[in-house]
DNA sequence: CGATTAATTGATACTTCTCAAATCCTGTGG
DNA sequence: CCACAGGATTTGAGAAGTATCAATTAATCG
């Protein structure tokens, strides 16, 4: 039998992968998909590997097939901002590319990754050849700026508290629970804290009074939501 | 002799429109500007005029042809975040139309404003036939993303006083200066507040300041920027 | 020109950050 | 599989940064 590894990095056509139905490539046809299929690479990254450099300039894109990521700017003082997290059927580079500016943001996997890199020059053939996934692509990136919006209002008017429950009601969402229903994503407090946009004490501090509170439980780094529903009305969430 | 309104409202051809070179519509040839000039209408919107309302499902999308206008969410306790200004050239709206989501930020005129309203019908007609196009509203769209992510970073680890350096800087690149060397944009304290993501009187105490440094001087409520390098030092802007 | 809204400044309270010290956990190598 | 080193987490105390409330002055618009 074929370890995990092999069986991730062999090139399997685009129209068989198990996260077509909710990426890019959803409505897309085998003839269609055919271009990206062919041209498309298997690659891996270990857990906390850098798979992209902020200001670099990326010959291609990546389409996570199994793995987690997260995309980060570095501030002043090195302190890094989490802007978002990309994981099974999200695709990473793509900005970059159209905007045809410097990656404006670092990517490091969270945990061991596998992923289809597609060369710049055949993302292109499709996008342009392609009004159907050009459509897909103009989507996504019309929906990451709406979630682009709703970070810049929450960091600028709400509470660290309130972001606090919205993150860990975001990463619920993004990753959902493992068996025993503890979150399913393996952050420490500084990368909670650098998506909260707080410093890591902070983010403790609160994590310790929202245990007080019983709206979360942890055991060693992982978090458990208790009271989901308690955690988004501090999140005041109206959207 | 028409009036300045008339002449901004007669439905000139896109191809003669002024600020075509830096429109989305940039790279277009007659023909293909057809389809959208046709069906385009000329409308215009008074100072302070509510353009589109947050929630709404916009049926088109607005070229601005000539004004100021501002984008913005509304928090928690009715206090704005400006996400971003528009002006001459700059398209308001496809987000929504695109992603197929409603409107994410209200949008209201901050001057008189001509511009030119594309049904969505029309819009998704270019879209979907003019892969040149498409593309542009993908470099678009992936540019503003590179434009909020910055804005995220900045929210996140800055301090009130580097923010409010970085949007004074921003203001003069989007807006430019009026003969007398002010920023040409009329904005109250507030609204400039609620860009930096502070309470009004925060500003003010900061642009105080800033005129006591000699980095920026007033006049009413109208403001200078007497030495951009060291604002941009202040702001801290590496990128 | 006057009414009304906006801008400004002061005083105070609150939130959040920073520095420091103690404890706990996790991944690694034996 | 277990022990251990080193990094991560946690809590406390004090400092700094911002927000809020209130009162005064200035600017704007009809």
């Amino acid at each position: 039998m074929k370890s995990l590894k092999e069986e991730l990095e062999a090139p399997i056509h685009c129209q068989f992968c198990q996260n077509k139905a909710n990426s890019a490539f959803h409505n897309l046809g085998t003839e269609e998909l055919d271009v990206v299929s062919k041209l498309k690479t298997c690659v891996s990254f270990r857990k906390g590997q850098v798979v992209m450099h902020e200001g670099a300039r990326p010959q291609g894109i990546y389409c996570i097939h199994k793995g987690k990521l997260k995309l980060y700017k570095i501030g002043t003082e090195g302190k890094e901002q989490i802007l978002r997290f990309a994981t099974n059927g999200d695709l990473i580079g793509y900005r970059s590319i159209l905007s045809d500016q410097p990656i404006s943001a670092s990517i490091t996997a969270l945990e061991d990754t596998y992923a289809c890199y597609i060369p710049k020059s055949s993302f292109f053939e499709v996008i342009e050849q392609n009004p159907k996934f050009s459509l897909n692509i103009l989507k996504l990136s019309c929906r990451e700026l709406g979630e682009a919006g709703k970070m810049i209002a929450s960091l600028a008017q709400k509470t660290v508290r309130e972001r606090l429950a919205e993150i860990l009601l975001l990463l619920q969402t993004t990753f959902g629970k493992d068996e025993e229903g503890y979150l399913d994503v393996k952050l420490t407090r500084e990368e909670l804290a650098n998506m909260v946009g707080t410093a890591t004490e902070s983010a403790i501090r609160l994590l310790s009074e929202m245990k007080e509170d019983r709206y979360i439980s942890t055991k060693g780094r992982r978090i458990k939501l208790e009271d989901p529903e308690a955690l988004r009305e501090v999140a005041a969430v109206f959207d």
